[in-house]
Order: structure tokens, then C-alpha cells, then sequence
RNA sequence: CGGGGAGUAGCUCAGUCUGGUAGAGUACUAGUUUUGGGAACUAGGUGUCGCAGGUUCGAAUCCUGUCUCCCCGACCA
């Protein structure tokens, strides 16, 4: 893509007033645009980051057999009435519709996917199954804020899976939590996402918890010394919870633990038959007794991670994407402006292209090379070539890897492999 | 939902205290010169001063109401 057909420009300045580190440098360098607080558009390469974690969540899903489905964002009152959660839950979004009938914002589709699990379960032989979507979401905060790390519509994964037994539902939840693990991984996260114990709302004795730790988080959690696991601040205070979850638990040992403020980055409950009763979902069992199936859900806000990454994966300059979810994996600058040079140029990105790389062209002309080079900082592609008089006498090309840093003029076909590795 | 701050040019802001008819930077358009870390000069267009009402000869400025955004807290199936 060439930058002057982008639609999509950096700015140098944003409001004074709006701190959190993911909303300024992903505004700054025009990924996103605030239509309202907790709004956001996503442009080009906004949108292209978005599409690649969720392209890394939906393998990861696939992976461990669960298939991808689309439900409504729009539904009936009825439905939310069924699980009686129309009224407990306060950031439900209800609307009037044709009729002044009642209609209701997916915030979560428990009261969707259960009722039509019905028409695909009815035996223990169609169990266990599992199914996910993402999808927008819509929760009526009373104050959205941070960028996009608490929106009143925000992209999530939600999966719910449906078992015979206890078991078998323990056992799909640990293939679930591995791989979680590998999508905060491969979205650059890894070392700093934490499986955090959490209470387990009206469902389950614990929910765990993927915390990112930032400083903008807003949950409190303990790292249990020596592991990748943390509890949170919820029950910190249940001393059977730490008797639970901690090894060798000494009283009084996890006010030693470090502290810490994490953002949500995803999180898996045990439902249990809370849903399966409510919505009348049954099958019949081997022995032809009729039976509730137990459930899972799994959520992951894909458009929050996205928030996460921005705002623990950059530094003073910018961005700096991880290459898997990259928007591009090479930006080609121009510091050329007359027509010979241009034209040299033009024949690097074609050539990028052909190669099957993804490149983004600043073909932009009357620009001071500063101005380029700090646009670039800060839309944080993997890595810059840079194109002068100084690499054309040499016939070479100026390559930057922007996590490092590290410069080296060098062949253009050792561009092409670098980027193809 | 409680507390605090803010709404003026595409963007970032000054002007409001002390009322007098709208400003800067930046961006944009044309031209000339520049070109490796946010250029220089010349010329040019840019506004319901968030919205509604009130006071006044006169309101961006004072008063009342209201909406929105940001921050802290509460909340977070």
C-alpha cells in the first residue's frame, strides 16, 4: 500500500486530557478514531491489526476443535427474561424496536447459543461440542474509558462448550487455558499475562483470569512467587481460596506476594448447568435418563488485547508491533524526491510485493525525511528500509528493526529473505 | 452513579477573571528554495466560540439549564 492512497494519516498532537498510553499512540498514528467514549473506528491498519489477532484466536479455537459461528447482536427481552438476567445485569443495553417491542444488545450470548444448542444436542453422543464467534459486543458502561480497553462496544471471542461430565468439562478447560496461553503468546504478551485466580461468580468455585500486567490495568493482582499464575485481589482475603490454590499455603505468605495492577485480557468460567436449566437444554444419557449438559464459556476481548498490546508493547518513539500481528511486515521509505529516484523506489516495493510481502510504501514527496522517519517510529511496522542517494550510489538498502533499533545497509535480496523467515 | 476538569478553525490550544464584533501553532492550497530525525519564504481559504434560554446598546466572555468528552472513585454478567 502506498501511503498517499492511505486512508489513514498520523497526527502530531492529541488531547491533553486523554492519558492512557494506548489511546494516544494508537490515535497518533491513525489506527483508531473516537466517534464517542468508548467508541472507536478502526482505520486500514487499525482494522488489519484487529483481523490478525483475531485471525491467531480463531486458530488457536480451531485448534482444539471448537467451530466458528455468528449469532445475533440483536435479541429478544425474552430470552434474557428466561436466564433472569435481563434485570441483574445492569450494563445490558435495551432498546425498543417496531411495535415498541423489547430488544436487547449482546453483551454475551449465554442466552443465545443455549436455546439453539438444543437443536444440536440431544444425545450424549452429540457431546462434547463446542462452539465460538466474534463478534461486537455491546455493555452499557457507565464510564467507558482507557482507549479501547473499556468500550460500550468492543470486538470479543466467546466460546461455550457442552459436556456429559465434571470431567470432561475439567479436561476441555485445560485445553482451553493452554491454549489461551498461546494466543497471548503469539500476540507478544506472553511474558507479562498472568493466569490469575479469580471468584467464580454464582457458577463455580474459581474463573480464571488472563491479567496483563500494565500500570493502566484496573485489577489488582498477586504473583505467586515462581510460577506464571496469580490470584486475584477478589480473594485475596479467602483464606480456603489460598489454601486451594497455593501449594504448601502458610498462613499469612501472600502478603509477601508482589503486587501488581493488570489489565483483563480474557477470562473462563465453568457455568456449570446454570444455563442448561435455565434455557431447558437436555439430552438423553446412555441409560435414557434425561440430563442437563454442563458448560463452559471462554471470552476473549480481542479488541481489548489489542488495547494491551499497544499499551505495554511500545516505547518513547511508538509502536512496535510483534510481526505476527504487524499490519505490514515492511515499511519502504522514500528519501528520494527526484523522478530517477522515485522510480527506484517504485521498483523495490513492486518487487516487495511480488515476493508476496506485505509493505506499506511512504511514497509521500515534499516530506522532511525527520517527519518520515518519526512517522514510521510511530506506526511501529517490524522493520524500515530506507531508501537515499547515499543506498542507491551503493546499490543497497538501509534496513532498521524497530524493536532493536539496529541499522545495516544490505542487499535487497537479503531483504527479501529477512522478511520472508 | 458521586467528585473534579474541559468543550473556540480539520487537529492542538490561547482569549473568558475585567463584555466591545475571532486569534496562534499546525494542517491544507499555489509557487520558489530545501531534503537522513517533525524545513524557509511569499500568497491564500478556514469558524453557528457544544446546545438552549436569560441579562445587556452589545455576550466566546456574565447568569440559568442542558448535552458531550477526559480524569479519580463506584460498578464490571
Amino acid at each position: 500500500m502506498k501511503q498517499t492512497q492511505l486512508f489513514q494519516k498520523t497526527t502530531k498532537e492529541v488531547k491533553q486530557t486523554d492519558i492512557s498510553r494506548n489511546a494516544e499512540l494508537l490515535t497518533k498514528a491513525g489506527y483508531v478514531n473516537q466517534l464517542m467514549a468508548g467508541a472507536y473506528t478502526y482505520l486500514p491498519m487499525g482494522l488489519s491489526v484487529l483481523n490478525k489477532i483475531e485471525k491467531i484466536i480463531k486458530e488457536e479455537m480451531n485448534a482444539i476443535g471448537a467451530q466458528e459461528i455468528l449469532m445475533p447482536a440483536l435479541q429478544p427481552k425474552e430470552v434474557w427474561e428466561k436466564t433472569g438476567r435481563y434485570d441483574t445485569i445492569d450494563v445490558l443495553f435495551k432498546l425498543k424496536g417496531a411495535g415498541e417491542r423489547d430488544f436487547v444488545l449482546g453483551a454475551t450470548h449465554e442466552e443465545v447459543i443455549t436455546p439453539l444448542a438444543q437443536t444440536i444436542i440431544n444425545s450424549y453422543k452429540d457431546l462434547p461440542t463446542a462452539a465460538y464467534q466474534i463478534q461486537t459486543k455491546f455493555r452499557n458502561e457507565a464510564r467507558a474509558k482507557s482507549g479501547l480497553l473499556r468500550g460500550r462496544e468492543f470486538r470479543m471471542k466467546d466460546l461455550y462448550s457442552f459436556h456429559t461430565t465434571q470431567e470432561d468439562l475439567d479436561e476441555y478447560y485445560e485445553k482451553v487455558s493452554e491454549a489461551y496461553k498461546r494466543v497471548y503468546e503469539r500476540c507478544g504478551l506472553g511474558h507479562i499475562t498472568k493466569k490469575t485466580y479469580a471468584s467464580g461468580g454464582a457458577f463455580s468455585k474459581y474463573s480464571h483470569e488472563y491479567q496483563t500486567i500494565t500500570e493502566y490495568g484496573e485489577d489488582i493482582i498477586y504473583i505467586i512467587p515462581g510460577t506464571d499464575t496469580a490470584i486475584n485481589k477478589e480473594i485475596i482475603n479467602d483464606k480456603e481460596a489460598l489454601k486451594d490454590i497455593i501449594p504448601n499455603y502458610k498462613d499469612g505468605m501472600e502478603k509477601e506476594f508482589e503486587q501488581v495492577k493488570a489489565i483483563e485480557v480474557g477470562n473462563i468460567f465453568k457455568l456449570g448447568t446454570k444455563f442448561s436449566q435455565a434455557c431447558e437444554l437436555k439430552y438423553t444419557d446412555k441409560d435414557g435418563s434425561t440430563k442437563y449438559p454442563i458448560m463452559g464459556c471462554y471470552g476473549i476481548g480481542s479488541s481489548r488485547l489489542m488495547g494491551a498490546i499497544a499499551e505495554c508493547i511500545s516505547d518513547d518513539k511508538g509502536l512496535i508491533w510483534p510481526k505476527e500481528i504487524a499490519p505490514y511486515q515492511a515499511h519502504l521509505i522514500s528519501l528520494v524526491f527526484d523522478e530517477e529516484g522515485m522510480k527506484i523506489c517504485e521498483e523495490y516495493y513492486n518487487k516487495l510485493k511480488s515476493n508476496g510481502i506485505e509493505v506499506l510504501f511512504d511514497d509521500r514527496t515534499g516530506i522532511q525525511a525527520g517527519e518520515k522517519l518519526k512517522d514510521s517510529d510511530l506506526i511501529g511496522i517490524p522493520n524500515r528500509f530506507v531508501i537515499s542517494k547515499k543506498t542507491i550510489e551503493q546499490n543497497k538498502i538501509e534496513w532498521t528493526e524497530r524493536l532493536t533499533g539496529k541499522t545495516e545497509l544490505i542487499d535487497f535480496d537479503k531483504a527479501i529473505s529477512i522478511l520472508k523467515e
